[in-house]
DNA sequence: GCCAACGTTGGC
DNA sequence: GCCAACGTTGGC
């Protein structure tokens, strides 16, 4: 099962936005390949940090993977194809304590990550050590 | 195919 | 509000 991290600002959508609503969010409107091809590599089930970026800074809660990439709703067709995929997802919980992201700058086991590598990356892998550093981080 | 111009993300 | 990083677009 793979691991991932994904970004959103929390006045488009938060993670609590997601546990309110009850039903699979779709993850639309992101327009950056790398980003959509880590979606199209998830697989059902798989966990996510939730991330929030511009306000809060802060990993706050896990998601998970509810439905396989698929076209994604916002999007436009482009010559007639589909280029656009996501997926939905489902709160899982929430972390104990927040990871903010001046805790993860300051954790040479994480200075690795892509969050920090490749700060612009909304949708990036996380690898299972970093997983833990995380979650321990958070007092779980 | 190169690269300058431009737009966006997101931290500070 | 600024700006660095970086992806995309379009002229050549």
């Amino acid at each position: 099962m793979a691991h991932w991290l994904m970004k959103s600002e929390p006045n488009v959508l938060s993670y609590d936005d997601v546990v309110t609503k009850g039903v699979p969010e779709e993850w639309h409107s992101v327009r950056n390949y790398a980003a959509r091809n880590n979606m199209k590599a998830m697989q059902l089930g798989d966990e996510a940090f939730f991330y929030h970026s511009v306000e809060g800074k802060e990993i706050v809660g896990i998601i998970r993977v509810a439905t396989l990439a698929h076209p994604d709703s916002t999007a436009e067709l482009k010559d007639g194809k589909v280029v656009w995929e996501c997926v939905d997802v489902l709160p899982v919980r929430k972390l104990k304590r927040p990871v903010t992201l001046a805790d993860i700058k300051a954790n040479p086991n994480l200075q690795d990550m892509a969050l920090i590598k490749l700060s612009r990356l909304s949708v990036s892998p996380v690898t299972d050590a970093e997983w833990a550093e995380v979650l321990r981080m958070a007092g779980e």
